[in-house]
DNA sequence: TGACAATCATTGTCTAAGCAATTAATATTC
DNA sequence: GAATATTAATTGCTTAGACAATGATTGTCA
């Protein structure tokens, strides 16, 4: 046990300064690397909530609206709308599966297999912008550091409770 | 120059694998970050887009429509319409401006003091949570790679030609 | 086998955000 | 000082996502 001070203390309301915190740095990061990708993939006439999927058909790492869904952490319901706009850009296409026919596969066109290859070049053209100036050693820490952070989320999820009622004096 | 090693090459075409890419880690982040405070926030019936605008109006750093919407990187016009949610809810109330009559300032009702009075209590018992089993150096350092990071995007949102001339400064 | 539960996709409904147009007030320019 | 431009807030319209209910199909188990 440490007898020195206590662990994970970095924020306290005392003097807690918003701007200066890590969920609004990251939050941050994370609108500016969004509107950049939305942006360069403009031109595919491609917004920042269709590539998603698009993509991960691309992949092969989802095939069905539900999978689809779970992956894009995007209701079922949604999902199901989102592809109808897909499917109007001639981008995919609905097949009703054969062996179990209540899901239905997605199969991407030619068309949507040429807008989704252009993908990548972007996500890596404008992730790796917005590391410039770091090291292969600080590049690793970083993630290192993220996936900490993931972990403890899944503790924190899995511990329901809805935290005893702190009263603010 | 190509036998030095080419600068800020984390990712490429060949070889990307988006799981584990920075912006797909930050994004779980976020996400995880996020419904946790919303969650712990339920108790005060104040959603994620609520409680954001809320914070702001409590720390005095926006207090009109136009600030806030800057601040929460909203459309004034849905700024509108969510000041008109937490008015109905007795949260805060309007004040057309004296020198400016173009302006509403925006003013929060002694409920709505009480309740952005908890929201900091909650953003930092989540953060802390999330950053269990960091160091100060860590968490230093992090918010270090973030503000680089935000660095980066400026430049690249400051350079504005869509692709093609990605030349390796 | 037959009832019941679970899963998949879809649709309806509500809420919410972006964009464009509008109105009012202020700022700028000649 | 009048014409024009700019800014603030609001409203209408469209798009999107969450939630609930539905219908169809498959899985479970008694």
């Amino acid at each position: 046990m440490k007898n020195a001070k206590k662990s994970s203390a970095f924020y306290s309301v005392a003097d807690y300064e918003p701007e200066a915190s890590i969920g609004h740095l990251m939050r941050r990061v994370q609108i500016a690397i969004t509107q950049e990708i939305e942006r360069q993939l403009e031109p595919s006439d491609l917004t920042n909530a269709q590539w998603v999927p698009l993509f991960k058909l691309f992949l092969g790492s989802a095939s069905t609206v539900a999978e689809l869904a779970r992956a894009c952490h995007l209701d079922a319901g949604a999902m199901t709308r989102l592809l109808d706009r897909l499917e109007a850009k001639s981008l995919c296409r609905r097949v009703r599966s054969v062996d179990d026919r209540r899901v239905v596969n997605i199969e991407l066109t030619d068309e949507g297999r040429l807008a989704a290859a252009g993908i990548p070049t972007v996500l890596c053209r404008v992730q790796n912008a917005h590391l410039a100036g770091f090291t292969d050693q600080e590049f690793e820490t970083l993630k290192g550091f993220l996936r900490r952070i993931l972990d403890n989320a899944k503790v924190q999820s899995q511990t329901l409770p809805t935290s005893g009622e702190t009263h603010v004096a």
